[in-house]
DNA sequence: ATGGCGCCTCCGAGGCGA
């Protein structure tokens, strides 16, 4: 079973290159992130007629998240991240497929820092550890994929000097990013890839792609069950060069039957 | 230091991203 996880930057803007990767690659599982779209502009027709079912968190104009299922109907497992029932910011889905859990996170980016969207950022941080520890507990395959916006360590970015500033690589955002793995949760890339530069986000300025000046902040972290299984990873960083890219690539994995 | 690029909304330009 192969599960990915990509940000599109605007489904609508992506919808050609979104339906060419799903051809292409064929991923059982997709988390999308930054739809840009709620209503009649989620392209559901268009995913149905690709093969895929699928659950929606949209929102008009930012953020929005989905779980797409090829040939099959994801059964919505939670919608929102508990918590904070002010935070309108559609971030955060959940979905079973089979036996498998699987999250679409966004996680807010939190620049400038400090300020009140760092703020926002580690308090978003801190509801989804929590919602993690129930994940965890059931004792289930779960994978928590998504858009985290978090450079975990500095072999994770291009320019660890250009990123000093940024809330990616804060030490409260790489803090709280850490206690998912003391939790027992798998970084699956780092898991098959102990070390050297894998980058899942290259910026649209300054020559960022060619001059291959990117960051990894695209996770699946996967519940001990989940990791048992986990048989392959792999980064499809050829979408990145294509016509009309998002700034993200897509992040797989594969996990065994069970 | 700033803006660079691209997407969004709803019409010319500003907000936002990472």
């Amino acid at each position: 079973m192969k599960i990915a996880t990509y940000n599109v930057n605007g489904i609508n803007a992506r919808l050609p290159r979104l339906l060419e990767w799903l051809d292409e690659q064929k991923p059982d599982i997709v988390c999308l992130q930054e739809l840009k779209a709620d209503g009649e502009r989620i392209p559901e027709k268009a995913m149905a007629e690709a093969g895929y079912g699928a659950v929606w968190h949209g929102q008009k104009g930012f953020n929005g998240v989905a779980i797409l299922a090829r040939e099959a109907e994801p059964r919505e497992f939670g919608r929102g991240l508990p918590g904070d029932p002010e935070d309108e910011q559609s971030r955060y889905i959940e979905a079973e497929i089979g036996d498998v859990i699987v999250a679409s996170i966004y996680l807010p980016n939190g620049n400038p820092q400090p300020g009140p969207k760092f703020d926002y950022k580690l308090q978003w941080m801190e509801r989804l550890l929590a919602r993690a520890e129930e994940l965890f507990a059931l004792e289930r395959p779960v994978v928590l994929a998504g858009d985290y916006n978090v450079i975990p360590t500095d072999e994770d970015t291009h320019s660890v000097d250009a990123m000093k500033n940024d809330a990616l690589t804060q030490p409260e955002s790489r803090a709280a990013f850490r206690r998912l793995a003391a939790m027992g949760w798998t970084d699956a890339i780092r898991a098959r890839f102990p070390s050297g530069k894998i980058w899942t986000y290259w910026d649209y300025q300054a020559g960022a792609w060619q001059r291959d000046a990117g960051f990894r902040i695209d996770h699946l972290m996967l519940s001990p069950v989940a990791a048992d299984r986990l048989c392959a990873a792999g980064v499809d960083k050829e979408y990145r060069g294509r016509e009309k890219a998002s700034d993200h690539t897509p992040v797989w994995i594969e996990l065994a039957e069970a």
